[in-house]
RNA sequence: GGAGAGUUGGCAGAGUGGUCGAAUGCGGCGGUCUUGAAAACCGUUGAGCCGAAAGGUUCCGGGGGUUCGAAUCCCUCACUCUCCGCCA
């Protein structure tokens, strides 16, 4: 959510700026829908402010045992206004609300302009910059060695709840749960995150603090039988609203969690787009980096954000490259987000497996966060940041994928060994 | 699921229809004293919204109602605690 006096005041500013996303802000919309709030705080406040007078008056009059009758007729009067002017008010007020909740955040300066995917902006390759240019095609599809390993399945699956599950057996199964130790460990050992178990059903309350609620309630799965009950998209939301309604203080930040959990998607609209293999699932593992920061460390905790889920790719020794989202392609809540892409070689392309963004105070307004400000004293936003540290299936698929060989086998990455009776090859059947 | 008790400012805790946004204590901040600190003493100390400001308005778990007037009475929902039942 904008701040509503900041954009009264700079309209122009802001409205040309989130026309780089494809978003037209209707100026004279929301101008209009600011005064005619405002209008009606004030005649209500005025009315109420004479009620109050009055009725304090006839307080003061019984004690003395004075005849009061004019008086309350007159506050009668009153009341009736003020009937009419609260439901005009609420309605104002909603409207007001839902205005200021449908538009995106404004983009950061460093966000090339763009339409697509297509305009975003490599940043840097981890090693091999000619990966794309190579010819070797005999790289298989992860599921396809999965299967071929008998260690994955996704008809049984798509048997025992919908398409779009999988199955995981044997090493295959414990080499998943290897990884999201294997990354959680990194986190709180080494990058200074706090580790936290969180619920995977959250209220629309918290949905709405981090954005993903008014508009993008198709893209979850809600609870039927339970008012106000959704399966968590990622672990950002419980992690995030930690701080909803909080106050901190200086001294308190940065604060910085992290979670491995599920993650439910309903993937409406995605049909028919990776339906083979562990890309694109309802339920899939996360560990999520959320961070909240002083608003003047912003920036720089964006980008030690980023060698955070940089750092677990290096240490599995994967491919990937580091992108710049353009104006068009950056989402919703945030103000500038770096994705880190895995290669795939089954593909012949990067894929996504990390998104880290800067929402600066964006989040933290709509989920009413501040932190005390010691030089000011006064009460200010924070900024909250997020990444994937990371998507759990998409690594494993980049694993299988990067470490297969021409056995048909699975090569596990060294660092996960341990993790996995020192063994060196995943094989047939275990 | 049943029965009971509760929810007041950062915390503790008073307040049961009219100058109550709310006593008091602790904590926080500022000061006096001190070489410095502690103690003591004095002062100060919630937030949102409207407003250039003066000021106004709202908030005592959420929502609704009674009343000229509600922290205080009524209804309802949520949460917490105790006891019973069920349960990984």
């Amino acid at each position: 959510m904008l701040d509503p006096r900041i954009l009264r005041e700079n309209i122009d500013q802001i409205s040309d700026n989130l026309k780089k996303r494809g978003f037209t802000l209707d100026k004279d919309s929301f101008l209009l829908v600011d005064k005619n709030r405002k209008d009606i705080i004030a005649e209500t406040e005025n009315l109420k402010n004479k009620k109050n007078e009055i009725s304090k008056e006839i307080g003061i009059l019984k004690s003395k045992n004075s005849d009061v009758n004019n008086l309350v007729k007159k506050v009668e009067v009153i009341n009736d206004e003020l009937e009419y002017k609260h439901t005009e008010l609420a309605s104002a007020e909603v409207e007001f609300k839902n205005f200021l909740l449908s538009i995106p955040n404004v983009l950061d300066d460093l966000v090339p302009t763009g339409k697509s995917e297509s305009n975003n902006k490599i940043i840097k390759y981890s090693n091999d910059e000619n990966l794309e240019k190579s010819t070797n095609d005999n790289y298989r599809d992860h599921s396809d060695i999965g299967k071929s390993l008998n260690l994955y399945n996704q008809e049984i699956a798509a048997k025992i709840s919908s398409s779009r599950f999988s199955l995981l057996f044997g090493n295959l199964a414990r080499l998943h749960r290897a990884l999201g130790s294997f990354m959680i460990n990194e986190h709180i050992n080494n990058h200074g995150y706090t580790e936290v178990n969180v619920p995977l059903i959250v209220n629309s309350e918290s949905l709405l603090g981090t954005g993903q609620l008014p508009k993008f309630k198709d893209d979850l799965f809600e609870i039927k039988n339970k008012e106000n009950f959704f399966l968590i998209p990622t672990a950002e939301v419980p992690l995030t609203n930690i701080f909803r309604d909080v106050i901190l203080s200086e001294d308190e930040l940065p604060i910085h969690y992290t979670a491995l959990s599920y993650c439910f998607r309903s993937e409406a609209g995605s049909y028919g787009k990776d339906t083979k293999g562990l890309i694109r699932q309802h339920q899939f593992e996360k560990v999520e980096l959320v961070n909240a920061v002083n608003p003047n460390h912003s920036e720089e905790s964006l980008e030690a954000l980023v060698g955070h889920a940089e750092k677990i790719l290096e240490l599995l020794n994967l491919p990937y490259r580091k992108v710049l989202l353009c104006s068009g392609d950056t989402g919703f809540s945030s103000s500038i987000t770096y994705d880190l892409e895995v290669w795939m070689p089954s593909q012949h392309a990067y894929r996504e497996i990390s998104s880290c963004s800067n929402f600066k105070d964006f989040q933290s307004r709509r989920l009413n966060v501040k932190y005390k400000d010691k030089a000011s004293k006064k009460k200010k936003y924070i900024h909250t940041l997020n990444g994937s540290g990371l998507a759990v299936g998409r690594t494993l698929a980049a694993i299988i994928e990067n470490y297969q060989n021409n056995d048909g086998e699975v090569e596990i990455p060294e660092i996960l060994r341990p993790y996995m009776n020192n063994i060196k090859f995943i094989k047939n059947n275990l």
